[in-house]
DNA sequence: GCCTTTAGCGCAATCGTTTTCGTAAAAAAA
DNA sequence: TTTTTTTACGAAAACGATTGCGCTAAAGGC
């Protein structure tokens, strides 16, 4: 099966003109007179003629697309992002190409050399877990590739970027887990090579440490690949149960984490927030009909995507070389549901 | 800014070879000696040298990529279900392009227009809620463009399906409600334009007379957004909870409008079963941490998106016109929680 | 030793578009 | 009328890759 469009050349035959007049004339070129002008134009909308994007790729050297990179779409908080990323870009007459790396670090490689050899205009990414290195980036970049980062960032790339205020949403988290009386806060987290990993911690054990604790490493929990493997995480929640002076409220610092360790806690009957309190980053939109309904740190996922594209396309767009760059920084809020109020004692 | 990679012409400047030469080296033409073609290839292969697509697309014809519309990712069915498009895809080297309808008909059909102009190989779509009328893709898929359709179809067009088992998704819910003791069970679903809606509904009604009742109409609400717009969902669920015999459970008939009316009722505090029993379809992965526990009527998201995938791709590299047409029907999964068991009288 | 075959490579067209340059005819200036 | 300037258009190269065809030389057949 073969899909044909009307292409400039049809135009030329059918008008007796030739192939660059028509061009001429579809771009309204000083060159052609009104009349000729009038024909092509009359003649184009009339078969609905569309310049063959790829075509036009290829000449200009730019596809008018740009690349996305994201652990996973099946997360409310990346799904809202792309819709952000989406909006500017269409506003803006640009394509946007989703590719997943499941927080595998070969299948992050694998998509950005894809998508560069497809000729995006530019990548937008958030790391996987499993990355610890970016030279892969840093070659593309080199190679004049615009990239832009936001979430999961990395310095190692003079770039934009564009991350939610983690530090300060972990600390408020912590922080009003502590106003409600507990003490004992463990924190669930994914790797450390990523930025949100180490961002929220700080927030986390410096609320503590405001609150005149000593953060306890026993607490501390890593998932490597962030709540993506079941396993992991109730390894990780056992772990904490056993504990002696078992925690009686659990910090949880990423979307997945935070719904696998609420369906953890209630396949073993523990009582939330009785037994143990749960406060968690998530965007999910229906954290207020969990059971029960779960405090959230949400971050202001639309905007993060929308910021983030703007700025790849300001990098695209630019004549010359940019120099300086921002690190957009954008206020998390924190939502307080049942799952971190203190009971009547 | 420029992104320049290593060209044919490169290779062949650098070896003093003519540019042919170099493309069938690199194609292992018998036409080229084993040393020629070693050369080349060990440049290549040092130089990283990929073969421009865009370059390839034109040339071609075909750029091994194929356009998904969904009204929207930001929704456990469809982003489990573009998971399943994306795995095949990639297996079968194809690229995916998304875009999201939003449930609008305006955005759909400029999202095909952009997708075919694109020089998409062929199209995936689940149609959007306002959708009445197809000519958009009827005219597309007489010009030649292969189109697949699954989850919300339409038999406008002679091409392959994928849905789920809708009527009896519906059916069984229903059915199961009855068991439960419920009689006075209400309907919210979206527009009747939708095949999911139609056949979720005969289910539902079949359900119904199955048992000796009669479907009443005033337990029937039609959302023409889809939930999109939670002040219609509120309007729709207000009018059930004011009538006289109010209804003992509701079945919801998708993604959206389940976790809504949960929300809702929530917000109602009206307790759940107990007051009103509620029975989804949903694919949400957090639907056994809602409160209540949301029995759900899950749809097999991943293998449709893959099944339509491979079913697209067959067509798109089919040599003579398809005329024998596909329509798999995948069963659903009624998966039993707390939102709709009977309490002890 | 002459003719045919074939291995190995280059030329040039092609995909659809853009853009520079050239050029004819018409209009303006001389 | 002759020269110069405009006006309006066409020819052709380019983007990067593919491919049918033609060409040259060496190898083989007689």
């Amino acid at each position: 099966m073969k899909f044909e469009a009307i292409t400039i050349k049809d135009i030329a035959k059918a008008l007796n003109l030739s192939v660059s007049t028509v061009s001429k004339a579809l771009h309204g070129s000083h060159e052609i007179s009104k009349e000729t002008k009038a024909q092509v134009l009359a003649y184009a909308s009339k078969y609905k003629y569309k310049p063959n994007p790829i075509a036009q790729s290829l000449k200009k050297g730019r596809s008018k697309s740009i690349g996305v990179i994201v652990c996973n779409i099946d997360n409310n908080f990346f799904s809202q992002a792309i819709n952000g990323i989406e909006s500017v870009a269409r506003q803006k007459d640009y394509n946007v190409i989703i590719t997943q790396s499941q927080e595998s670090y070969d299948r992050e490689v694998a998509n950005s050399e894809h998508l560069s050899s497809r000729s995006v205009d530019g990548l937008i990414i958030s790391l996987s877990a499993e990355t610890r290195n970016v030279d892969h980036l840093v070659r593309l970049h080199e190679k004049g590739l615009p990239i832009a980062l936001f979430d999961r960032v990395t310095d190692a790339i003079a770039t934009h970027q564009v991350i939610a205020d983690n530090y300060k949403g972990a600390y408020e988290a912590t922080r009003h887990l502590l106003q409600q009386g507990f003490r004992r806060i463990a924190h669930i987290t994914s790797s450390l090579s990523l930025s949100i990993t180490v961002e929220r911690m700080q927030g986390y054990r410096q609320a503590l440490e405001d609150a005149g604790l000593q953060p306890d490493e026993r607490y501390i929990k890593l998932c490597a690949h962030g709540g993506m493997i079941q396993e992991e995480t109730r390894l990780a929640l056992m772990q904490l149960l056993e504990l002696e002076d078992r925690p009686d409220a659990i910090f949880t610092a990423s979307d997945r984490l935070s719904t696998t360790t609420l369906s953890l806690l209630r396949q073993m009957y523990i009582e939330i927030p009785g037994q143990i309190a749960l406060v968690g980053f998530t965007n999910s939109i229906s954290a207020d009909i969990f059971n029960p309904a779960l405090t959230a740190v949400v971050q202001p996922a639309l905007e993060m995507g929308q910021q983030i594209t703007e700025l790849l396309i300001q990098l695209i767009e630019s004549k010359r070389p940019v120099t300086s760059f921002q690190k957009l920084v954008l206020a998390t809020e924190l939502k307080i549901r049942d799952s971190s109020t203190r009971p009547p004692a």
